[in-house]
DNA sequence: TTTCTAATTTTCAATAGTTGCTAATTAGCA
DNA sequence: TGCTAATTAGCAACTATTGAAAATTAGAAA
């Protein structure tokens, strides 16, 4: 996504308001490659402007997912989580402690066993453990 | 999974009893590969059993699924599908009609950018139109 | 065949995640 | 400074799924 001064004036540009609240999202969504669930950015943004509600926080998420600056992907976990990197990539899930990695692939793999689907996309999830909890593993 | 027949035995040696509920859900499960939400199996099985309910049906979906005889996929269209196929395959997701397809990849594409994950399992969802969907689109 | 009991089913309440609705508020322009 | 369309907050509603407990029943034992 863009930086939040270049998102400033592109939502100024398309007749939306800029507010505190949507100004703090795009903050907390610069860069962040945490992939968060709204839930997530919710207790965050509540700490910096106590009674942002739950439902701004969705409705932003929505408009900057609708905006093409923000990627909604779901890896299984329950709720959707939220990706300011919208490039071309994959994830990867540590079943341990649940955190999301970008990840990328040299070709998306060729499908067998179709004939005629037109594939728009490919996304793959990948499974199991991360450095940190595979490297705890091993020490016991 | 196995058949009805052998799921039969299977649960009785298990110490589970097998009712009638258990036994046409093991029949609208053997050999479909429609993919199907617990909701759609719930319907399919009021029209042969009315009165079945819809905890029992995700109940027999979660016991068959702890037994390694069917896994829960989700391919990001809001609710978990069935899939009585537990070999290694992927799925194609039509985006028009909804229909989910079981696919198959040469070989697991290698990962990038993420060192030290210990990968468990990769699941492949392609998006786009199916055969008779995007053969429709072409006609106008 | 009848009895018994643990397993199962049903019912209904509860939960999590998300969206719909609407009154109150406010950004940004005139 | 005032105006108004856009936005927010609050809460109800909705979907998917699970929890809890009373009622029923499969299957073994008598
Ligand atoms: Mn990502
Ligand atoms: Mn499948
Ligand atoms: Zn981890
Ligand atoms: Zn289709």
């Amino acid at each position: 996504m863009r930086s939040p001064e270049e998102l400033t004036i592109a939502f100024r540009e398309a007749g939306l308001k800029v507010t505190p609240q949507r100004q703090l999202l795009f903050r907390l969504l610069h860069n962040n490659c945490a992939h968060p669930t709204a839930d997530a950015l919710y207790s965050v943004a509540t700490e910096q402007m106590p009674g942002i509600s739950l439902r701004t926080v969705y409705q932003t998420l929505n408009d900057l997912t609708s905006m093409g600056e923000i990627q909604s992907i779901d890896v299984g976990t329950g709720s959707s989580r939220f990706d300011p990197n919208v490039s071309d990539h994959h994830h990867a899930v540590c079943d341990e402690c649940g955190a999301v990695h970008d990840v990328y692939v040299n070709q998306a793999p060729e499908m067998r066993g179709l004939n005629g689907f037109a594939v728009a996309d490919a996304r793959i999830v990948y499974r199991g453990l991360c450095a940190t909890c595979s490297e705890l593993a091993q020490h016991r």
